[in-house]
DNA sequence: TATGATCCATGAGCTGGATCAAATATCCCG
DNA sequence: CGGGATATTTGATCCAGCTCATGGATCATA
């Protein structure tokens, strides 16, 4: 789903070739829209400038004005409570989508920093609500989209409230891997684009804890990992690991 | 927002004295849609037989029809993992909307069951979406309503993921309390519908513990608490101990 | 008014994970 | 390449909140 600001006249093919990979490709092109509405969404597209790595998309309290979708590379979502804490909310590889809470108060209610170099398209979401209600279809997408992501949440609420932290990072870890895996990546060997701290705080959990659970998970011949690189040897004790508990095993708001 | 299913032709007077208290009042009244609108929304409204306490108003797995929003009474949503584990997702006071997590996979991921005796609206979402088309401004609310319902869910990963027992105690009830005082009721004196169990599930913590919490808040002048009936005597202190997170303090996906 | 059944309160440990402290390892940038 | 900043690991200790156990309230149904 690229357009470039400068070439009005959007080809066709390209579109598909750079929304292979793209949730945004799940949304327009096999979901019953026709080359024309295709178009027209691609149309509304804004593509930008990369992001390098501690570049922020947007930051909270910023006027809401689109919904984003990682091309490449991998966002972090965190919020901030008054006393300086921060939450984070999700980290969104490429594929999926980030700024979905921010319609409510027409502002964005978490910030999202690049964790690498990253690439992302913008859909201006007053223009993908008009043209949502020509096309029934992509309504219907974006209602399932915003729903996801409240199942996603919800997922992670029985994480956080009721899992130890073995299974969180479990959970994790094998959420990783699926996601990576759809997106056609090898789901035993990858890149953690994030620090241990960042994992922690994700997960409720304190950065040594993670770290020794990283070499428990090691000792135990369940993985491998060598700071940011992760090769995970046994999927099926991971799953067993994680099958208590069905969660985080969607996607931040993928559309199929 | 009733309408009698037996009686077609909607009386305007009857809707808006009807969902004076309802969130859809919030949605269809004052959100810029002239009468005609509201009557054609007042149309697709089912009203249901009152449920008793414990009636299931759906269940994990059913088929997504509609979603519901409670005109009266109480009710509480919560997923169970395959390990038997039950999170409680949500507690749904009048005015406030629940099902919408099904939109996505087009059935229920949290089963809701009625806290006592509930009346509930129905809003069959196909007729919804359709109408939501045609007015711009009821798609513009959906939306937000969606989004609403993910920022009160990150608002809560905040909750489960940083927060000791004791302010998550607090911003429970500052949360209630709030919610009570923006429908009409007293902020300072209600009675709790759920049960110490349920409340200590909701907020990742033993029953114990709550109960501890309740006595403590007791003895330091907070509150007074016997059984169900809570008594805030310190509103002040209390948004103190909340005011670290800024949580909780939005509704069930509550229309403004 | 019994008789369970459920809920709530409270005491007494126990423990998973936090916190504190310190030793590497890695990265970044001049 | 060097040196400071940052990330990770590991060890030692502590404690908030869990678990277990008990007894008292409250409620429902007969």
């Amino acid at each position: 789903m690229t357009a470039d600001t400068n070439a009005p006249v959007v080809n066709l093919d390209s579109i598909k070739q750079a929304c292979g990979t793209c949730s945004l490709g799940a949304l327009c092109l096999p979901m019953g829209l026709d080359e024309k509405d295709v178009d027209e969404l691609g149309r509304i597209v804004k593509r930008n400038r990369p992001l390098h790595r501690g570049d922020h998309l947007f930051r909270m309290g910023d006027p809401f004005h689109s919904i984003f979708v990682v091309k490449s590379g991998s966002v972090k979502s965190y919020s901030s409570a008054q006393d300086g804490d921060e939450q984070v909310v999700g980290f969104h590889l490429p594929g999926e989508m980030l700024g979905l809470d921010a319609i409510d108060r027409g502002m964005h209610s978490c910030s999202a920093i690049s964790m690498e170099t990253t690439a992302v398209c913008e859909l201006p979401f007053d223009r993908l609500e008009e043209l949502s209600r020509r096309l029934p279809s992509l309504q219907h997408q974006i209602f399932r989209l915003l729903s996801k992501e409240i199942n996603r949440e919800e997922e992670m609420l029985l994480v956080l409230g009721k899992k130890s932290a073995e299974e969180r990072l479990a959970a994790f870890l094998f959420s990783l891997s699926l996601r990576y895996k759809r997106r056609g990546y090898s789901d035993r060997e990858f890149n953690l684009s994030m620090s241990r701290q960042e994992i922690g705080n994700y997960l409720g959990l304190a950065v040594e804890t993670v770290s020794r659970l990283f070499t428990r998970f090691h000792e135990e011949g369940l993985l491998e990992a060598q700071r940011k690189h992760v090769h995970i040897l046994d999927m099926e004790r991971l799953e067993g690991m994680v099958s208590a508990c069905s969660s985080m095993v969607n996607d931040h708001a993928r559309m199929c």
